[in-house]
RNA sequence: CGGGACGUAGUUCAGUUGGUAGAAUGCGCGCUUUGGGAGCGUGAGGUCGAGAGUUCGAAUCUCUCCGUCCCGACCA
């Protein structure tokens, strides 16, 4: 059965407008005073915090430390890698005031922190004994943008920012990996969320990288999102910041670097990919309420308290069984608006405890995706939830795996490349000469630019889907967020 | 930074040929309610984005500025 939302568009209508307003709605976040700017509220905070303890823990398994590093750069440090300040300038942020003076060196906002970090590792890097330097930091950074989307473009943003200096290039680059494959976890098995993870072009790739690593995913507009990168750095930046270590065999060697990062941007790809007309559904294991409980009152006060006796002890079990639960005992708004609430908010399990569940000893269990509705002996009701809640992710899994393999397309005709481009979108898998000009004119005239050439690709003989020269690889291209 | 739309109550919006501010919803209080957005009563809430001009009189007409959203170029 489907229940209408009076307030909220459809996400079947208008994607944009139901993202925009789901976001709102659901309390996750809200419009800063200053254009571009987002106010993460409580219950978007408390994603965020999933993926902070997520993170910590994986990272700090491999050996990383979290640090903290300023927020103002001097713009001369910024200057040092040229690739690097030249694809950062155009959405800089500059303080040229400070203390109501005018600066003679103007302090940049941090746009990414390679270069304050690397500066710091160059003093404290000078042997191999001090190798590998492996640090993280979660903070906000400044990114000017012109066009700004709650979490999915915001012109300041939360991340995590992990970066590591190695003695050999071989071990940087595990290193790269290793953080791509943390990423690739958290979007497949946390925000139920596959992905195609592969490196990017030379166009794409970060400033100052010699490689980019990507997660990709797929928007249900069809559109790309590229849902975290990790760099191998090479010696990019430790040359000219001069991190230098003397190595066991005592020559004086420059350190190979990564750095990695994973936003809020993501939170975005999250409602997106599994909301509804109902509202957003959370996958269960990002979820920060996976169940909420709903006494269903009567007016004889006697049986209430009896009834809420119940439910509250239904609530205790749940979380000694280490499920996060709300007790939503309120008396006001109606039963009707508030179960709607918790659908805006995509809570993923819903309990009905009424006059029946409790004379029975039952709890009614509804599901957030399919709407599905049981009825459980109380003594089934853990057991029943922790499978319910397995199943939800898997589902939500497989129903945007499915839609990502139906969305990809091998693609061997421009004519055709243009024509999936002008409708569905989605992933197209097409033969690309790597001749960035060739990319910039795909792009130009399909919206399409390179996403990432997958990991596993294997080399193949084949011609650029637009030049028809010689190509290896298929590419995959979409339209990006 | 180009193109479009729009600024009136917390929110969504109405406001006729220019005549001095409205609705719905939300919010407060009281009572009745509770298995899918409850009912009745009552109350609070506005520099009509800002400034200037036209006029006896401007939310309404003119100009300038500011801001927001959407679509492009740019980007995590």
């Amino acid at each position: 059965m489907v229940f209408e939302k009076k307030e909220l568009k459809k996400k079947s209508d208008n994607l944009s407008d139901w993202y925009t307003d789901v976001i709102l709605k659901a309390k996750l976040a809200d419009y800063g005073p200053v254009k571009g700017t987002m106010v993460v509220r409580p219950y978007g905070y408390a994603l965020w915090e999933m993926v902070t303890e997520i993170f910590n823990k994986m990272f700090k398994a491999a050996g990383v430390e979290n640090a903290y590093f300023p927020l103002f750069i001097p713009y001369s440090l910024l200057e040092k890698e040229k690739e690097h300040v030249k694809g950062f300038s155009p959405e800089l942020a500059i303080v040229t005031i400070g203390g109501g003076e005018k600066l003679k060196d103007p302090l940049v906002v941090r746009p990414t922190s390679e270069t304050i970090m690397y500066s710091m590792y160059a003093k404290w890097v000078q042997s191999w004994r001090d190798l590998p330097v492996l640090i993280n930091q979660w903070n906000n950074v400044v990114r000017w943008e012109k066009r700004t989307y709650l979490f999915l473009r915001t012109m300041e943003f939360l991340w995590q920012e992990g970066h590591t200096a190695h003695e050999t290039h071989k071990e940087a680059i595990e290193f790269t990996k290793k953080a791509l494959e943390w990423y690739r976890i958290m979007y497949e098995e946390y925000y139920a969320i596959p992905v195609y993870v592969g490196t990017k072009s030379e166009t794409e790739k970060f400033a100052g990288a010699e490689t980019t690593f990507c997660v990709e995913a797929l928007m249900p507009d069809g559109k790309a999102l590229q849902g975290a990168t990790s760099h191998d750095l090479a010696q990019h930046f430790s040359k000219p910041f001069d991190i230098k270590f003397q190595s066991k065999e005592g020559k004086t060697e420059y350190v190979w670097q990564t750095s990695w990062g994973f936003s809020t941007r993501s939170l975005g790809g999250l409602f997106l990919v599994h909301g509804d007309d109902q509202g957003l559904i959370l996958p269960p294991k990002m979820a920060p309420i996976q169940v909420v409980i709903m006494p269903i009152k009567k007016s004889a006060d006697s049986e209430n308290s009896e009834l809420e006796f119940y439910a509250r002890e239904m609530q205790e079990a749940l979380s000694n069984g280490g499920v996060r639960s709300k007790f939503d005992g309120r008396d006001e708004p109606s039963i009707g608006r508030r179960f709607n609430e918790w659908e805006v908010k995509g809570v993923p399990v819903r309990f009905e405890v009424g006059l029946r569940e409790y004379t029975d000893r039952t709890v009614t269990i509804v599901r957030r995706d399919t709407g599905e509705k049981i009825s459980v002996e109380r003594g089934e009701m853990l057991i029943t939830v922790e499978r319910l809640l397995k199943d939800i992710q898997k589902s939500l899994f497989d129903k945007a795996k499915d839609f990502l393999t139906k969305n990809t397309h091998d693609v061997n005709s421009y004519a055709q490349f243009k024509e999936i481009m002008s409708s569905s979108r989605g992933f197209l898998r097409a033969f690309w000469c790597e001749n960035s000009a060739c990319e910039a004119e795909i792009k130009k005239e399909t919206k399409a630019s390179t996403r990432c050439l997958p990991l596993d690709s294997k080399e193949e003989k084949g011609a650029c889907i637009r030049c028809g020269k010689e190509a290896k690889y298929r590419w995959f291209f979409a339209q990006s967020y």
